[in-house]
DNA sequence: TTGCGTGCAAAGGTTTTGCATGGCA
DNA sequence: TGCCATGCAAAACCTTTGCACGCAA
């Protein structure tokens, strides 16, 4: 498996310095350019079947779409043990780091018997700055 | 708009039969036969962008799938006033009656400023009865 | 009769796959 | 040289759309 290839680094690059973004294949296609010349779409998809195996890029559908979205997980960061936020608006996916989260957590397993899956769920709302731009109109 | 016809009938019974229960429109197709015929995709697919709009019935992916699910909303239950879980191995669908939800939806208002859409918000995990059966494994 | 749902087929869009080629170790 | 990623094209799949027909009011 080699993850080194000039195309696959060029993709984990984009989605790694915009971390609170989220790609389409498309958007990917328009904006990896190497030497001129576009990345053929199979060559996207599989790149980042490979990324999402190796827990580097996170794959979603938002309501909606009729197609997925990819977004980089910011280096270092374990995003099984967090809370994503993702905004209605702008698409921003904001990593959850509070204490309530863990209580809330707990709760979920001791009183309904639930096990939260960190890594799968997302919880779709309105963020700040579009609530104050959305008030603003 | 007329929604009692025979078709719309069927699918919406099934799905208000079973509202912890998500479908595919392969389901449906597969699932309800009038007079030994099959209803075809597209007449389905008509059928559930109607009940959406509706709100009778509510539509998402689900990770890892590549297909859209359909599920009925309980009678008289409007699920824009409670989050709802999903088991990954089951896929039960659980309406969450919890007095701790409103205190954890204003927190995340208040705190972070971010107001949950219950509507779109699927907290994935895995249910009771599906821990018991793995634990027994 | 009129309007709207239905059925069938075709189209549209996204994603996957097969196979030959090419690049890196 | 050998393995694996790549490119291109075709296929597979899900979903939508057009149009003629049929049923219910």
């Amino acid at each position: 498996m080699r993850s080194n290839t000039k195309a696959r680094e060029a993709i984990l690059n984009l989605l790694q310095s915009n971390t609170n973004r989220q790609f389409t294949v498309e958007d990917i296609a328009n904006e990896v350019i190497l030497n001129g010349i576009r990345i053929p779409t199979a060559t996207i998809y599989r790149t980042l079947v490979f990324f999402e195996e190796q827990k580097l890029i996170n794959k979603f559908v938002v309501p909606g779409e009729n197609r997925a979205c990819y977004q980089g997980i910011p280096k270092g960061r374990d995003c099984s043990k967090h809370y994503h936020l993702k905004c209605n608006t702008c698409g921003k996916l904001i990593h959850l780091d509070c204490e309530i989260m863990a209580t809330f957590t707990t709760h979920m397993e001791n009183e309904h018997g639930f096990a939260i899956d960190l890594e799968r769920t997302l919880l779709y709302g309105i963020c700040v700055d579009c609530k104050i731009l959305g008030a603003g109109k």
